[in-house]
DNA sequence: TTGTAAGCGTTATCAG
DNA sequence: CTGATAACGCTTACAA
């Protein structure tokens, strides 16, 4: 049977109060003496302190949550949870916290959320990547418990998100400053703060240049997959065909330009191609990808510091954005017409 | 306040045992209108059990530990620890398990880091790609906290990995019969089980077939960065400069790639590279990288599984090799001189 | 300066 | 069948 504070207490016939006092240094003061009897009779019994019954009466874990908002097996393998995560984690290991994973967003409801999340493990959570008009939100804040969200914005939540306005101007002024007039935009899942928020950025850019065509807007996902089907849909129109495309994500970029080449044409060549995110593989595929860099790690980061504002009362963090920065790579070009 | 179950008991007269036996469906039978009122007074009061308390008691968490045993900063990018995380997280999710991720491996002393995991907050816990021989293991041990590793070999603990062994002879026997006869090796982290390993079945391999270099063989570290200068090394030796290599991960493949390119040579034309991983990237880069899979999710998702096994007394499982495949892309190529 | 005891919110063991 | 009550292991008033 492990040891307890009591078997400590007892061994040395001393109170369990002074040995809870000797093992955490206070806050009342034991006799030097004492502390190292305590300590001594502690490591003979190999005594480990145990966290839920210290956090059951403190009432504070030292352990964050982080709920994936999509069914995990998607989420979680995307370059923008991956990178957000180890943000998180890195800040975490500062602060000596750990990080407890959410698993079962979707599969329960969101009543059944709010309990793992307020029954006492985590002392507040980041939602990575959320629907903005989840109901679990009111349910949480009504309890006030501790949350920030990343790219996204929850009324009332402290938000971290990428300057997705600047960072799509950089995008589409890049191609319009090549020559390009002809500007597909491939969407990510509107239904996401940072697919719909993109979209409508680059439909207000490309007006202003006074090149918004809306037949070349469609639909994405930012998955692979997707962006494989978009260049089939766009690159097969002929003469209309669009010269240079702006996709949501990388993801679907690197499948935008697969589909570019099941087609036989280059990139740059024939059509040029940006991404957002700047994921691991836009440096490594050919052509590398042009990009916009956002900074998945201090977006995480920024997120963890946020929340232990809140956890430790120091009001409420302000929404942070974070500036984005263009990465020209090869992967665009003028259009063959000009050359 | 947050409400409990004996202010749910106060409001309906009756005792808290009755009340937890009435939320819990069990072990003892209540009534059905009083289960009835017990649920409705818990929603009036907007009731969240408290999970801390209830471990504390029953000596269950439903939450496993995951620790990566490198600097968080650096191993958790890596494709094989996303990975085998997402294996673990998805399989945590079947079972209803959370999955609590301790930071700060190699920050705190090992003597702390087995305080972080018997403090009661995790059932057991899944060690990635661990050091055989820390002297966590015993403490952990003596304890009979329930662990398993992957991708290592631990004196007693359930071990999930891949079959290096076939993997790295598929490997090598592919450039072989391309015609390959000078096969270089840059090996992992030679302290690491899975650096270690493979580097020894090289050696083994190549001896057999009678084409055992040890110049051949440099010691690399798993990382993208020291595959381009390894690169460097092994292909300016002039005529006796290897005409194929077999790296230890996809990422040291991928760097010696770039440090051909850098030095004006052509892959698959002047030097053939095989890989171990089949990480995202191998698919995507250009030329797309011939290499041997290794199937993360299920190990990780076996890790999962195997903890379960022995966290619910079901007995130890047996260690779990998982076979490998050669995937052949666009890296590899007969030697010139073949040509 | 130190010990006693009252919680923290549960589950589980007793009696009645 | 149900209600007290004792754990679980700890922190922290409150007494002494």
């Amino acid at each position: 049977m492990a040891a307890t504070i009591k078997d400590i207490a007892k061994r040395l016939n001393i109170s369990v109060s002074t040995v809870s006092y000797a093992l955490n240094g206070g806050p009342r003061p034991v006799p030097e003496d004492v502390r190292q009897r305590v300590l001594q009779a502690a490591a003979d019994l190999s005594y480990r302190p145990n966290r839920l019954a210290r956090s059951l009466v403190t009432r504070r874990t030292f352990t964050v949550g982080v709920v994936p908002t999509e069914p995990t097996i998607h989420l979680a393998i995307t370059p923008y949870f991956q990178g957000v995560l180890n943000g998180v984690m890195n800040e975490a290991e500062k602060y000596a916290q750990d990080v407890l994973i959410l698993t079962r967003y979707t599969v329960h409801r969101a009543d059944e959320m709010v309990n793992s999340l307020v029954d006492g493990r985590v002392d507040g959570a980041v939602f990575i990547s959320p629907f903005a008009n989840d109901p679990l939100f009111t349910a949480l804040q009504e309890r006030e418990f501790p949350f920030v969200v990343t790219s996204a914005f929850v009324d009332g939540a402290p938000s971290y998100i990428a300057d997705n306005g600047t960072g799509v101007y950089r995008a589409v002024r890049h191609l319009y400053d090549l020559g390009h007039r002809r500007i597909a935009h491939v969407t990510g899942r509107p239904v996401m703060e940072e697919g719909r928020g993109r979209r409508d950025h680059f439909v207000g850019i490309t007006s202003e240049l006074g090149i918004y065509d809306p037949e070349l807007v469609v639909e994405g996902n930012f998955c692979h997959e997707r962006g494989v089907e978009a260049a089939q849909e766009l690159l097969t129109r002929g003469a209309s065909r669009p010269t240079a495309v702006f996709c949501a994500n990388d993801d679907s970029a690197v499948g935008f330009i697969e589909g570019a080449w099941r087609l036989g044409l280059r990139v740059p060549d024939d059509v040029s191609v940006v991404g957002f995110d700047d994921a691991p593989i836009s440096t490594i595929m050919r052509p590398a990808l042009t990009t916009v860099r956002q900074p998945f790690d201090r977006i995480g980061a920024g997120a963890m510091r946020g929340l232990l504002d809140l956890i430790e009362g120091r009001g409420t963090p302000a929404h942070e954005q974070f500036s984005t920065e263009l990465v020209v790579r090869a992967s665009t070009a003028s259009p063959l017409e000009d050359k």
